[in-house]
DNA sequence: GCAAGGTC
């Protein structure tokens, strides 16, 4: 008898081969040039003993869809037949050798036993598989063997305890299939039909305005982050900080001591800070008047940081991006290949935890000849190894990534994803980090403040985790019940702070949250955005955000203007179509009652689209004709940075792995403005409601002292995670590497109340609040601890998001540094380096200061800086007309979108921009694109054979709304109103054949 | 020329 086994790949065939024969089959090739045949012989008591067995494998899905001939085309029909077309299901152009394949080896066969992953997906390629042999043995018998991991117990298991097929998961899969085609072809050709026949922008440059359930919640991240950048009011808050300098030994210091033994303790207010100056005031007057410190607990505790979790795709992909600067689809390209080549284990995984019979002995004693982590490996195999955690996820298919065999010779990203899944893979095989945390905390006129230390006692994991930092600082002692005087004590001015652009790090993890693709394709839908020009990278010193393009925000933005119940671009439908899934899982849908009903939806949201795609016209052409749009979110993120270069965000140096930064999470604070200002605002409200209450209670029990903002109500205090350790916001120390805010707003009264007691002024202390963002760059929350066990009643702060609304992973206890956090004080997570501008500040501010960074730029070196302050390129007028030839500077910036406005004619001195001189040409931004004039679109233009402002004005500068600066467009010599190229912004070619991107 | 999901 003989049973034919179908993998889903031809690595599993391979390994399950080997398994079941015990390495003793002998192999042929197949009709396809990967997937080969195995023979052996297995024995099977249900099937009356030994039987032939022939494992071969396909290559994922072996059927493709697609329309009817009479649909194909896309001017064969009205895209909105696509929701009811024909469709046709074929072997792919692929599968078709791996079909005849399977085909010839089912001839015989009794049984075709399925090995596909055990995943949705993988049931409908093995409805396919079944499919194709049936073709040829319509009564073959169908067996699924099930396993959890390439382990010899479970293979066997699963082949002597085969199942059925799941159909209906099969279905499930199938409705998706259905939908997405459907749903992303209809609204593409559409989309793509209306807006090139009205935006000549688009046409010229043969846009493909594709629309896809994935695609566009992703773009929709995006906006969403860019909107909230630059929408951002900062919130002003205050606090109280207090200092105390001391020797190690815990003296005050005199002039023989070491100036080492010396040490400035910052405490940290325990209200983190106030919205309400005045309260701030009222309290700090408190403790100047009353100013003895009485030192109320001293508690010493051992504490750990945890090492780190299993790796899946989605967290390799992540901190991938983060700490070796890789795009996603780079790292997994990489790992893909490493795989390919046996160094890595299966790349595409959502297993964070080990089989309970994973060997990890072996695996490990592979690494101990390595020259950079050998020892450790021996170190481990001698045994110091310590099991991984667990984490809560389990795909049942693969376990999670790790080294398969030791490499040598690698280079490039290969190398650096290898090293880095490595090192990963040991230190979560190796032992949590230990240390012992001391708090001090202190009342000063009722007042609390709280400092601490750790010591580190073993790195553990950390000496092979390089890329992870936990480090000391070192508490002086203190005694229970002794008093003293701080050295400082002083009110400080901070703000919630602006949001930072998405990084591709955030945007891997929100679609991960938001189950918009799955592990293998989330990188994918991220290249796709941004090869369909909706979303841009933009390099600033060492980081890379996402940006939103003009048209990708005009489409977001048309589609919310229509108000659709169910947002296009939220994440909301593609999670239906999920739950749908699951129903047809279930057996509580069928398949046809889905995809109807998902159809009708989505038809609906089509027939609206297309009755108000005026709308959509208007926003997306009001955008890609708009000079500043997606300008001001990188330009207000550059001047929150200051210098606009590094962002902090840590760097897992190529080279050895020990990057700069101490923290290997995203850099916090991108994210919840609104909320966080928001809740600032309530933070400050219920301050200032009570404020009687502490003028009256000064000397009364906290409890009844004005409330300050809770931590989790407030957005972190300003943080950049700097690489210099300046955690200092006092505006007069020259730190001026940002905007500073005058200082009379930065210490105003609180200045005149604050004051210097006992020896010195001490250093200031930064920011006293655990307002620390979770990974969504939402301000965390606090919560106890419910569950019966040693952490019950414990708080730990974590992302305030519901689970169902997709909650990040971000956890910190609040009494302890023990979860992978830096390892200073819970208390003391967010040092402030600098103040924030001002909540009054306009959001026009921030142009003039450029303006006057530049031009005293420009005036120190002789040459034109742009608004960006760069220096400007120098470029010549290419196009035919008067001003051919002529030489100007623009903006250097390659990523047309974010070009700044400057222009400047060489032979013109100092020769002002039409934008910056207010000379704007005819027709700004907000004008009609066929006539020029205001106070309509061109769609709806009343005169639309007045020739555009083409004809002869420097009107025709803005011809492309503006972005077209002088320079771009001949600087007004005539021409068609949309010369240049849709990417790159020059002229002489349209964005298909741009040669610079 | 459309989608998303497998895999190489």
């Amino acid at each position: 008898m003989k049973i034919l086994c179908v993998a889903e790949k031809p690595s599993i065939a391979k390994s399950i081969t080997s398994i079941l024969s015990s390495n003793s089959s002998t192999n042929r090739p197949g009709r396809d040039k990967y997937c080969r045949n195995y023979d052996f012989q297995y024995r099977l008591p249900d099937f009356g003993g030994t039987v032939d067995m022939t494992m071969t494998s396909v290559r994922g899905h072996l059927t493709e869809i697609d329309f009817g001939e009479d649909h194909r085309k896309w001017y064969s029909c009205d895209p909105a037949t696509l929701f009811d077309a024909p469709i046709e299901t074929r072997v792919s152009k692929d599968g078709a050798a791996i079909g005849l394949n399977l085909r010839t080896e089912a001839r015989g066969a009794a049984a075709v036993m399925i090995w596909t992953d055990c995943d949705r997906e993988g049931e409908h390629i093995g409805a396919e598989i079944v499919a194709e042999c049936r073709r040829v043995n319509r009564n073959i018998r169908v067996l699924r063997a099930r396993f959890s991991a390439i382990i010899a117990n479970q293979i066997h298991r699963a082949a002597q305890n085969t199942v059925e097929l799941d159909w209906l998961s099969a279905d499930a899969v199938e409705a998706r299939i259905h939908l997405d085609l459907r749903i992303g072809a209809a609204f593409t050709r559409m989309q793509t039909m209306s807006l090139r026949s009205r935006v000549p922008e688009l046409d010229a440059a043969k846009q493909l305005v594709s629309y896809g359930p994935c695609q566009f919640p992703t773009l929709g991240f995006v906006v969403d982050r860019y909107e909230k950048v630059i929408n951002f009011v900062p919130e002003p808050f205050w606090h109280i900080a207090v200092t105390k300098q001391r020797t190690l030994a815990g003296a005050d210091p005199t002039p023989d001591d070491d100036p080492a033994d010396i040490k400035v303790v910052s405490f940290l207010w325990d209200r983190g800070h106030v919205f309400d100056r005045t309260t701030a005031e009222i309290l700090l007057e408190g403790c100047i008047e009353e100013p003895l410190a009485t030192v109320r607990k001293v508690n010493s505790k051992q504490t750990k940081k945890w090492k780190p979790y299993p790796l899946t795709t989605v967290e390799l992909q992540k901190s991938g991006s983060r700490l070796l600067r890789l795009a996603p689809k780079k790292i997994l390209d990489a790992a893909e290949s490493l795989y390919q080549k046996g160094f890595l284990s299966y790349p595409r995984t959502e297993t964070d935890q080990y089989d309970k019979d994973f060997d990890f002995q072996t695996l490990i004693a592979k690494q101990t000849n390595d020259t950079q982590w050998g020892a450790i490996a021996q170190r481990l195999v001698d045994g110091e190894f310590e099991r991984p955690r667990n984490g809560k996820k389990n795909d049942k298919a693969h376990p999670p990534i790790h080294p398969t065999a030791h490499a040598n010779g690698l280079n490039g990203d290969e190398k650096r994803v290898y090293d880095y899944v490595t090192r990963r893979f040991l230190g979560s095989c190796w032992k949590d980090a230990l240390g012992r945390q001391t708090t001090v905390e202190i009342d000063i006129a009722q007042e609390i403040f709280r400092a601490s230390g750790l010591i580190v006692q073993q790195r553990n994991f950390l000496e092979v985790c390089t890329y992870e930092r936990w480090e000391g600082t070192i508490l002086p002692e203190f005694f229970e019940g002794e008093q003293f005087l701080p050295t400082s004590c002083e009110l400080k001015e901070g703000a919630t702070s602006r949001p930072k652009l998405l990084t591709e790090a955030d945007l891997v993890n929100l679609m991960d949250k938001n189950g918009i693709g799955t592990d293998a394709t989330i990188a994918e839908h991220i290249a796709k955005v941004i090869d369909r020009n909706y979303v841009m990278k933009v390099q600033e010193g060492r980081s890379t955000y996402l940006v939103p393009s003009t048209l990708g925000i005009g489409l977001v933005e048309g589609y919310n203007r229509i108000n659709f119940e169910k947002s296009l671009s939220k994440p909301l439908l593609r999670r239906e179509t999920e739950y749908r899934m699951s129903l047809i899982c279930a057996g509580q849908r069928t398949k046809q009652e889905t995809i109807n009903e998902s159809i009708e939806e989505y038809r609906a949201v089509y027939a609206m689209a297309k009755r108000d795609f005026n709308t959509i016209v208007e926003a997306v052409t009001r955008y890609l004709r708009d000079p500043n749009a997606g300008q001001e979110a990188m330009a207000a993120q550059l001047l929150d940075d200051g210098d606009g270069g590094d962002d902090g965000d840590d760097d897992f140096n190529d080279e050895d792995f020990r990057g700069p930064d101490p923290d290997p999470r995203p850099a916090p604070g991108r994210g919840g403005a609104r909320r966080g200002a928001s809740t600032a605002t309530r933070g400050a409200a219920r301050g200032s409601s009570t404020r009687g209450t502490a003028t009256r209670g000064r000397g009364k029990a906290a409890a009844r002292r004005p409330r300050a903002a809770p931590a989790s109500s407030a957005t972190r205090a300003r943080d950049d995670d700097d690489d210099d350790d300046d955690d200092d916001d006092d505006p007069s120390d020259g730190d001026n590497d940002a905007p500073m805010v005058p200082a009379v707003r930065r210490r105003g009264a609180g200045a005149a109340l604050s004051s210097n007691v006992g020896r010195g002024t001490g250093a200031p202390s930064g920011l006293a609040s655990s307002d620390q963002p979770c990974d969504c760059g939402l301000p965390s929350v606090e919560r106890t601890v419910v569950k019966e066990g040693p952490n019950t009643g414990r708080k730990f702060r974590s992302c305030p998001k519901r689970m169902d609304e997709g909650r990040c992973d971000f956890f910190e206890w609040s009494d302890g540094p023990s979860s992978g956090r830096n390892g200073e004080g819970p208390s003391r997570v967010t040092p402030a380096k600098r103040a924030q501008p001002a909540s009054e500040e306009t959001s026009t501010s921030w142009i003039s200061r450029m303006h006057a960074r530049t031009e005293s730029r420009a005036r120190e070196s002789g040459a034109p800086r742009c608004e960006c302050d760069l220096e400007a390129k120098l470029q010549t007028v290419n196009k035919d007309g008067p001003n051919k030839g002529r030489k100007f500077y623009s903006c250097t910036k390659e990523a047309v979108r974010l070009r700044c406005r400057f222009f400047e004619w060489v032979d013109e001195e100092s020769g002002p921009t039409a934008a910056r001189s207010g000379g704007a040409p005819a027709g700004g931004a907000g004008s009609c694109f066929q006539c020029g004039k205001e106070g309509h679109w061109a769609s709806d233009c009343p005169n639309p054979n007045s020739g555009n402002r083409s004809s002869g004005s420097s009107g025709r500068g803005r011809g492309r709304g503006g972005k077209s600066r002088g320079g771009r467009s001949g600087g007004g010599g005539g021409g068609s109103r949309s010369g240049e190229c849709f990417k790159c912004g020059q002229a002489g070619h349209w964005s298909s054949d741009c040669p610079n991107q």
